[in-house]
DNA sequence: CTTCTCACA
DNA sequence: TGTGAGGA
């Protein structure tokens, strides 16, 4: 058996990019933003760990519910969710916090669209 | 494959 | 937030 180190699936940008289907471009962009990390290759290529993949796949499930980078920055590191549907978050009380201000400025986004919603449909009698 | 920049939706 | 292009 493998004793020491088991160095797993090392992968370059280009198979990253295929296994999770996000461009390139964006996958460097995740790495600007300070959401994803990477080793470099003695030739200077971004070299990616086997977790890299499930990595990728919470950052998006993460701004699918329409968090900024700058917040799932700070969220990620709680993310253990495994790879399919359901992520986990491993709460913690500046998690919680950081979730209640999002679900404050939602609302408050969702009364703003209301207002605008009612004042537009009073114009054709709704 | 890397970096950077400028521009644009 | 995400892309394309051009150049070193």
């Amino acid at each position: 058996m493998k004793v020491k180190s088991e160095v797993g699936h090392q992968m370059l940008i280009g198979e990253l990019s295929e296994r999770t289907g996000v461009s390139r471009r964006l996958l460097r962009y995740y790495e600007d933003q300070g959401l994803l990390e990477s080793a470099r290759s003695t030739s200077g290529y971004r070299v990616y760990g086997e977790e890299a993949p499930r990595t990728v796949q919470r950052i998006r499930t993460l701004l699918d519910m329409g968090l900024t980078t700058r917040t799932i920055a700070s969220v990620l590191p709680c993310a253990t969710g495994d790879g399919n549907e359901p992520l986990e978050l491993e709460m913690c009380p500046s998690l919680l916090a950081t979730i209640r201000r999002e679900l404050a400025e939602l609302d408050e986004r969702i009364d703003e669209l209301q207002r605008n919603r009612g004042a537009l449909a009073a114009q054709i009698g709704c």
